[in-house]
DNA sequence: GATTAAAAACCGTCCAGACGGTATGTTTTG
DNA sequence: CAAAACATACCGTCTGGACGGTTTTTAATC
C-alpha cells in the first residue's frame, strides 16, 4: 500500500506522529492533563500545526480514540483466526489479546489509553459498548455463555489491573491465571446459552 | 455514636455534606469537570466555605476517596462475615459486593466515584492497590489461588461494566454470571495456592 | 449568668495562570 | 499561483485558590 513519502515532509506521519504522541502523554501524565501544546510540542509542531490537522481537541482524541480501537480489533481479529475451538470463541480470543500486553512495548500502551477514555467519557463509553456488542452478535452462538461473559469480564479486570500495576499485573501470576481461565474453557463447562434472553 | 449535632450548624454535617455533591457532580458530570464553586453551590456553601473545610481540591477529592474506600471496606467486611466457606473467602465477599451494587441506589454510585477516581489518578490508584494487598495478605491462606484472582478480577470487570453500562451489567444476564461463578467457587476447583509465589 | 476574648465557620471578591480556539501570516508543495 | 502545511500572536474564558471581612460558636473570666 505504501502510503509514498511525500518527498519532504510526510502530513500523514505527522498525523500519525501527533497521535503516538498524545498516547504517550496520556499513558505518563493522565487524560485531563492532557493539552494541545504538549502534544504539538511532543510532536515537534507549532499548535497552530495540531489545530490544521485535527481542528480541536474533540477530533484529536477522537483519532486516538478510532485508531486504537482499529489496533485492538485488528488484534482480536488475528487472535480469533489461530483459534477453531468453538465454545466461547470471541471472549477467549478477546481475552488472550489483552492478556498478552506488554506494557513495557509502546505499541502495546494504547490500550490504556482506551482504558483510560472509556472510563472518563461516556461518549466513548457507548462507542465502545457498540463495537463489544457487535461482535457478540457476530458471534451469538458461542458467546452468550455465562463462562463466556466471565472470561471478557475477567480479561477487563486484568486490563484495569494493567492500568496501576496491581497484585495481579505481575507476569508470574498473571501467567497462572491466564492458566486458569483457559482450564476452565477446556473444562466442559456447559455450552448453553444464558437462561435469559431478552431480545438485543 | 451521636456525633452531638452542635446546635444550629453542625460543620461535620457540612463536610458530608460536600463529600455528598461532590461524588453526585461526579457520577453525573464526571470528574474534570469538577470544580469547587459547583460543589460549593450544590452544597449550599461559598467558595471561601468549602476551602475553610477542605483546603485545597485534593483535600476534597482526598477525602471523597477515605470516605469511599471506608465504606466498601465496611460493606466487604459484612460479607465477610457473613460467609464462612473456607476458599476465596475474601475475594468472594469483594465479588459479591460489587455485584450486589444497584447504581440506582445513591448511596452505592459511590463505587462509581472511586473507579472513576482510580482511572484518572495514580496516586489513588496506588493507595488503593495497597488496600487491596493488605487484605490479600490477611487472607493469604484463601485468596492467593487463581480461582480467587478470578473472582476478584471478574468483580473489577464487572465494575467497569456499571459505569458504562456495557452488555454485561443487564441485571438479568449479570444474575447467571455471578451463579456460574459461585458454582465454579463451590465447584471445588483445586484449592493450592499459586504455583508461583514470590516474595510481596 | 453575664461579659468578653478568641477561635472556628463562613462569605464574596479578585487575580494569575492555564487552555482551547481564532485570526493572520509565512513557507512549502504540486 | 493556488492550496495545503505549517507558524505566531493573540483573545476569552474558566478555575483554583488567596485574601480580608463577617458572623457564629466556644471558652474563659468574673
Amino acid at each position: 500500500m505504501m502510503t509514498r513519502p511525500q518527498r519532504k515532509n510526510d502530513p500523514n506521519a505527522v498525523r500519525t506522529r501527533l497521535l503516538d504522541c498524545a498516547a504517550e502523554l496520556i499513558v505518563d501524565h493522565g487524560l485531563s492533563p492532557l493539552t494541545l501544546e504538549s502534544v504539538a510540542r511532543e510532536a515537534g509542531v507549532s499548535k497552530g500545526g495540531l489545530l490544521h490537522h485535527y481542528p480541536g481537541k474533540d477530533a484529536l482524541t477522537g483519532g486516538l480514540f478510532d485508531q486504537v480501537v482499529e489496533w485492538f480489533d485488528s488484534q482480536v481479529e488475528a487472535a480469533l483466526e489461530a483459534d477453531e475451538t468453538k465454545p466461547a470463541r470471541f471472549s477467549r480470543a478477546y481475552l488472550r489479546v489483552i492478556a498478552a500486553i506488554d506494557m513495557s512495548v509502546p505499541e502495546e500502551k494504547r490500550l490504556a489509553v482506551l482504558i483510560l477514555m472509556l472510563s472518563s467519557d461516556p461518549h466513548y463509553c457507548a462507542r465502545w459498548n457498540s463495537w463489544v456488542e457487535t461482535r457478540l452478535q457476530r458471534h451469538k452462538q458461542t458467546d452468550l455463555t455465562p463462562l463466556a461473559r466471565t472470561l471478557r469480564l475477567a480479561a477487563d479486570g486484568l486490563w484495569l489491573s494493567d492500568l496501576g500495576a496491581g497484585p495481579d499485573s505481575d507476569p508470574m501470576t498473571r501467567r497462572d491465571i491466564l492458566q486458569f481461565l483457559e482450564d476452565l474453557d477446556a473444562g466442559g463447562a456447559t455450552v448453553a446459552p444464558d437462561p435469559h434472553q431478552e431480545g438485543l
